[in-house]
DNA sequence: GACAATGTGATTGCTTTTGAGCGAAACCTT
DNA sequence: AAGGTTTCGCTCAAAAGCAATCACATTGTC
């Protein structure tokens, strides 16, 4: 029986049951306990299951997000640059979230906050679904695979309909001439709705977001009332930003 | 039995009977006293179960179950009822899903299936994610807290816009003259919202939901094409149903 | 056909989990 | 409220499970 295989059945298995031990996979499948292992670690690693001691079980809530931490690049200054947000942050604001991975670290800072949140980001509405005091309503739109944000038409009339205090998002590239820019024009076209309809608008980004310039344009540095980024960041790059009138916040 | 089915095996038979003793659990489920007061204490810690002097209970008051306990009771049947529903469904469908722990259990079915999804669950979004051949949309909204429905107008704006080929819910009561209902109003009307939207209304549901009558209405059974039950249902359970004209199958 | 790469199974110490025993605490019963 | 049970918390030893390593087989490549 090749591996392949294997992993079916096992999941086969944990369908039907919902838990499942080693050695009884080991018995039903003719192989080895170090085989079994190392396929249950495998499929735990690629969240198919959850590894569990002398077995598996489906992997419960599904909560985790593709967004794996230890992988995930500049951490550090990334939390640094969410706890600022949440210090500057005014409790009662109404403020819109978009996605991305810098974006999900702010999200410790404020679910402690008096906040009402409307965002695009499955994950972030996730994250914040048991705080107490914030109030988090979804756009809705078409899921994005990829990403887990919500795009389209059903997305844009929602933030049509609401005034916001603060927009706050991650982008993937800052240029002064350019402007704000990210991979994907659905997502971008979504964020800048966004931005249209609140009074202030924060960018999120690591320094290592300056003087790259993507696909697809979000919107013009104009509009941005502040980038919130770390001491990464250059004066050389972030002079040009700051001539167009865009504070800037190095922590 | 590895720790993890011991675990679902208790919430099993809280969910069933409400309390049950120490004893009793370490008969049933072939494990000595002490691991057993180790597993209740364990599930306590996450307030899955109430600890007690003897053994354990469901978690204070008489409202609704707890979330965990609610995916594991009657687990087996609603895993029969979701690949039921799975073997129904036509290719190329535009469906509407609701929320709940029995429709948790049709995604593993339907995922590998050509598929346009729109659902008021967070947790079917994120389940049917990465699907390769569905095509989610969420709708919008409010984000209730311990159900992670969205309901509200957002909500109920995005499913007025859609036309869906069926509509499946799962819900908590089934009664011939009281109609489909369950606890959370908002929910409930949103539900009924999605009902309207759908030219076929399939609902998924266990046995133990048949002649229990609950505060919020969905809707009347006259507007239900099928119900997806396991074999727990009796003859009488249905037949009051089946003489308002809805289909009933018992997997 | 030799060789490297990969997957599998056995062995060996090591960690986690389990079960049993026993005094203390909680709970009936009268 | 006293006395008898039952249940609990704790400790410790046994058992089960685990990671790491190595040897052997299989597969694909040159």
């Amino acid at each position: 029986m090749i591996r392949a295989e294997r992993h079916e059945r096992i999941l086969a298995e944990l369908a039907r049951r919902g838990t499942v031990g080693a050695n009884e996979l080991a018995l039903l499948l003719d192989a080895s306990l170090a085989t079994i292992r190392r396929d249950i670690a495998e499929l735990d690693e690629r969240r198919a299951v959850k590894r569990t001691h002398g077995g598996a079980s489906l992997p419960q809530g599904r909560k985790e997000l593709p967004y794996d931490a230890k992988v995930m690049a500049y951490l550090p200054e990334k939390r640094r640059i969410g706890a600022q947000v949440g210090a500057i942050l005014e409790p009662g604001s109404f403020i819109g979230l978009g996605g991305g991975t810098t974006l999900m670290q702010i999200l410790p800072a404020i679910r402690r906050m008096d906040l009402r949140v409307v965002t695009t980001a499955v994950n972030v509405a996730l994250e914040l679904r048991d705080a107490k005091d914030v109030n988090v309503t979804l756009t809705g739109g078409t899921l994005r695979q990829r990403t887990g944000e919500m795009v389209g038409h059903i997305a844009e009339r929602t933030l049509r309909d609401i005034n916001l205090d603060v927009t706050i998002i991650g982008v993937d590239g800052i240029d002064a001439t350019a402007g704000l820019t990210t991979f994907d024009p659905s997502e971008a076209y979504v964020n800048r709705v966004m931005i249209e309809q609140a009074r202030e608008v924060w960018i999120v980004a690591d320094h290592s977001k300056f003087d790259q310039i993507l696909p697809a344009l979000i919107c013009p540095l104009s509009q941005v009332t502040r980038i919130i980024t770390d001491l990464g960041a250059t004066d050389a790059m972030i002079a040009p930003v700051r001539d167009l009138g865009v504070e800037v916040l190095r922590v």
